[in-house]
DNA sequence: AATGAATGAGTCTTCATTCAT
DNA sequence: AATGAATGAAGACTCATTCAT
């Protein structure tokens, strides 16, 4: 993972700290300082905000858990609401990098359709929190028309579309609308993924993904049914 | 002591009491006026809560959208939180009555299924601030494990599942867990309700019936690739 | 009790109701019925004032005790304050009453004052509400100078300082202000009665009468030392 | 951690810890502005709830008596009732450290008890607010069974018992309970200042130490009666 | 940059009092 | 006279945000 974050501490690779000096030149360690600080505090916010609510959730809390004084989050957020997009933001970022870094690899379509969809359902069994996230930023955040989670979901769609019609042009998938697919996925994905959540179950989604793609590709009529419907 | 108080009954003089209610003196209590001005006040707080969210709605907004004082409302209700709940249970039974209604005279078994999730899309698509209600309580109330949505959801199950199992003995549905296939279906239906709700989307969600269950039941797979999968 | 209150039922000593109609001449019913009443009210309303103290005292509950709407009471008294006002001045005056009651016969002057002393405890002992009547008074109305308790209290005092002359004449007092002896007892009596009450003992105060008599009369000093000092 | 912090410590070169004291970054804690600020608020808030009572104090007013936000209040105690105890048990302080500070230094028994008794006149001439207090006290906190008054009373009574003991066995004081005693002495000394509290007067309680004492010492009986009683 | 005391607008809730019936 | 729904002023408490140090 530090890998895809900016470093949080001037330290070479052969274990020394480099940065005995507090006037060293060009002053990398602030910036690497005040990084790791911002991502603590996303870290702790994320965290109470999933827990007890955006409304409950006093700033105070933030700072306390941090140890740190409730000024201090004013010199890296604008506001409790701009912390709080933050918070939605670098969760939602979180999800797909952690998508892509498991599918890239994936040539075959059907399977990567599977990991993908498993590779959701992983995610937020690892971080329930952001599902909570993406509640709360409805509740309260009135004005925001859309989502973050379905922000950006346009540019996401196209190359499932593509292979989508791809499938279609092979003879794998039925021929039916790419984009009616592509909805019905996400629907179920994304229903999957709130009613467990709503209902208070603890089952882990991923267990849920054979099951899913099994009706997903096969639907649930006996195969001399299918047409007469 | 009842004599210190008018007589509670009117008695007929021929000893026998012609009404068995008591009548206290005074202005009585207008019951249905009572229910009148009850669900007014819950219909009020539904569309404010959903529309500017929980926290966001002051009881006074309500109060005046009514024409009232703030102090009615709680001559209905003990308390903010209360009111809200209220409104939930109300919305819910509300769905409920609409989708029983729709399905009662249903007997064949796949004309049952559509209709009933017609009906549900339909619902929302009438009544989106439920939905609204639904995300609010999730948002709001920690305490809640479980969403009202999600309470006596196990008996509405049974009978469906109960169907599933004589569509299977009929061979019109494949051999597979009735568990299965109505968590599929609710994940359906609830993540096609909420993505639609979430995305700022305002296309109806009753349009988007025939090709769910198109997808639902035959699956996306062609014909030939089904068993290979 | 009943020959110092007006009678609250129109009932004759002979043991028959004589008010079977209703529609009776001169309306007595009527006036003892709102008699009885307003002393119901006095009643609860000081045992909840005095409980709960004013300000924790809804007249709501006062109402639900007698079984009777919040309304009426505004039938019997003014205002809140009013009523509480009337409770106090009930309470004190049934002070007086019992306090002449007992002491009326009584011609010896030691045993008079032994037996006010006396009285005046009892009484507290079974109305201990009345004390606290008179501190919720000094607490909520600031804008009364002087504690109903002492209201006519000068006239009360005349007798006493009547007697205490009289006592000194006869060699039985020492020559020194009848005032102060009066203030003294006063302040003895006072005293004992708040003190035992904000320090929540339940010892009876009646039965402190004998001691504090005898440190009242004879001082602590040993004999010898009363002049020295 | 502490590398994202700056350091706590101003080490010096040598390296050796020149402060013990942690001294954080940004504005310091003023402890001594903070307590003046406390100070100062339960001084506001004593003068109000005494004058105004509980009930009848606004936060507010105590704010703008300081020239402060409301909010500020709530920074230095948890809540009005919290405040108001806090301003009792201050009150009881002073009276305490007063009559301490004065009663230190006198060996001699019985000018001792004078001096005691004097002081708490004169600490409620100078302080006749806090008689209030007390009022208040036992008017709002009804879960409070004792006083704040008779809180800690015991410990204060044992050395006076000791004291009476000591004067029996030295012939000074008549043969009898220094319990006793000690409740007379308590009750006409807490009964002159509720008295005069409550009746309006605005007469020194300290002017009536004399006459007090003296009654107490010698009683109202003649040298001669005092036996046949 | 960090601190944390100060701010004060915002809201829920209570309850004495009124008044139409 | 009794009723009790309606009223609305009052007040405790919270917490995001500011800013002097």
């Amino acid at each position: 993972m530090t890998s895809t974050l900016p470093p949080s501490q001037s330290q070479s690779d052969d274990g020394f700290a480099v940065t005995v000096k507090t006037r060293s030149p060009g002053r990398p360690k602030d910036f690497a300082l005040g990084m790791k600080r911002r991502e603590d505090i996303l870290e702790s916010a994320t965290r109470l905000f999933a827990h007890r609510g955006f409304r409950n959730t006093d700033l105070k809390m933030v700072a306390d858990e941090l140890g740190v004084a409730k000024g201090t989050i004013y010199n890296y957020f604008e506001s409790k609401n701009d912390l709080f997009v933050a918070c939605v933001t670098f969760g939602m970022a979180r999800l797909r990098l952690f998508v892509r870094a498991r599918t890239r690899d994936i040539s075959e379509p059907l399977e990567l359709i599977s990991c993908a969809v498993e590779s959701y359902f992983h995610f937020f069994d690892e971080h329930p929190e952001v599902v909570e996230l993406l509640v709360q930023e409805r509740a309260e955040f009135k004005d925001r028309e859309t989502s973050t989670y379905f922000l950006g979901w346009d540019e996401h769609k196209l190359p499932w579309l593509e292979l989508f019609e791809k499938l279609k042009a092979d003879g794998i998938f039925r021929d039916m609308s790419s984009e009616a697919v592509y909805e019905f996925m996400s629907n179920q994905v994304y229903g999957t993924l709130f009613a467990n959540y709503f209902s208070g179950k603890k089952k882990p989604l991923a267990s849920q993904t054979g099951v899913t793609l099994d009706i997903l590709y096969r639907g649930i009529l006996q195969g001399g049914q299918r047409s007469e419907f």
